[in-house]
DNA sequence: GTATTGTATACTGTATACAGTATACAATAT
DNA sequence: ATATTGTATACTGTATACAGTATACAATAC
């Protein structure tokens, strides 16, 4: 029974479900930003005890998702003006490097692939299927980084994308005058530096759109917040 | 008796106390790389219960310094030749992204402290205090990358910061045929171009000495360990 | 009425105790 | 002798219990 190979079982702890029921909800926005978090009341509602619900609060906070302050509550991260820009520029640094390093990488199929979810984003946005939208746009950028084969620059940028995830959402629920077909044109552009092999433009593209998008975030932070104050407020 | 200002009292708890002793020897070298941890006999030695150990153990986690297995112990993170790349890469891009921050926010005082900061180099060189020398080192790049006010930015590069002050100390150990004095030399090159405001000359040198320590690093590996085995060797 | 201090409550930080899983080694069968 | 299985041990994962600190509000003094 040697050639009866089952897949590895990857064990998933408790701990590791609270972590990603938690993150989502944070970056779906079911917390507020600078709202609060009950560990007991958390415990209670999952029916676990406080020790692991304390782990995943814990992996949040390194994420930058979560703020505590020692002896006082732990808050949901909020942003300020300036930490949009943080987000912003941080993810786009980390694409433009993961160019460097993934397009060597890359092949037909990759185009393929990355052609492929193009596509499913223009189908998203005809069935008006914003949700999908938002994970099909990850996914786009996800591939990239990726293809780099660098886990230290993946980890950083899921940590950005996480951030920058909620501040969009929050820009999807405003719906100011955006519209959803920047995201394929960016992606095509993208996608047409890439094949070329042009790392330059492709990272110029990379930093023009996270500059635009970043703009766009935190005036509709602004419009939705007033001033933004620092994260945690209490 | 509002003139009378106290310094901010900074709770330390015991968490990040074993956070800062565990994190310390992992960089000093006190564990060997590779090598695993009981939590049960480090609360010994420090006199407290798991709990904290295991909290301190999670952010030294999501640092990189050490990896867990679920219910395997938790090794002290090793590195392979692709590990090198990574830890040196990021932290030249990051520092890269620095000098793009940093340098509108520095003026004549910070010229001189990191002038001062060259100056104790030498004299650390000079009296063989090679521990120091680091230290030293480390605060020429920490001031300038603390410079560019970027939270997100900081706290990346800290991470890789450990991870590669973690390689260069089985460098110094091994002390090859490296040369104190590049150090001071290095930064004596880069406090020049940021003087002119040159970023591209900053960005330059920075990604040139990072790949002239990545290869030394890798070199010596190579000799300490034979082939590098992937991260956390049962 | 306002400002300060005392007290109760609620929450976080840590300790102890138990449950579940992995590892090592002995026992058994072939 | 080798391979496999059973069993003990050791360690991690989680629960419960307690200690310490912050917050809110009442009580007191001016």
């Amino acid at each position: 029974m040697d050639n009866f190979i089952f897949p590895e079982l990857k064990q998933r702890t408790v701990e590791d479900e609270i972590t990603s029921r938690l993150r989502n909800a944070i970056i779906g926005g079911s917390f507020a930003p600078g709202s609060h978090l009950n560990e007991t009341e958390v415990a209670k509602q999952m029916n676990v005890s406080r020790i692991p619900i304390r782990e995943a609060i814990k992996k949040l906070e390194q994420e930058g998702l979560l703020v505590r302050h020692t002896n006082r509550r732990v808050f949901v991260v909020s942003f300020s003006a300036h930490d949009v820009k943080e987000v912003f520029s941080m993810r786009a640094n980390l694409e433009c490097m993961a160019f460097e390093w993934a397009l060597p990488n890359m092949g037909q199929a990759d185009y393929e692939a990355l052609r492929e979810l193009i596509a499913q984003q223009k189908t998203a946005i005809a069935s008006e299927d914003y949700e999908s939208l938002a994970r099909l746009d990850m996914q786009f950028h996800e591939f990239i980084v990726s293809k780099a084969d660098h886990s230290r620059l993946l980890k950083s940028w899921y940590e950005q994308h996480a951030q920058s995830q909620m501040l969009l959402n929050v820009r999807f629920r405003k719906m100011s005058d955006y519209t959803p077909e920047t995201v394929v044109r960016d992606h095509i552009q993208i996608l047409e530096a890439i094949k070329r092999n042009d790392i330059d433009a492709a990272k110029l593209l990379t930093l023009q759109i996270s500059e635009r998008v970043a703009l766009e975030c935190s005036q509709t932070l602004e419009e939705f917040l007033g001033t933004g104050d620092p994260e945690g407020g209490e």
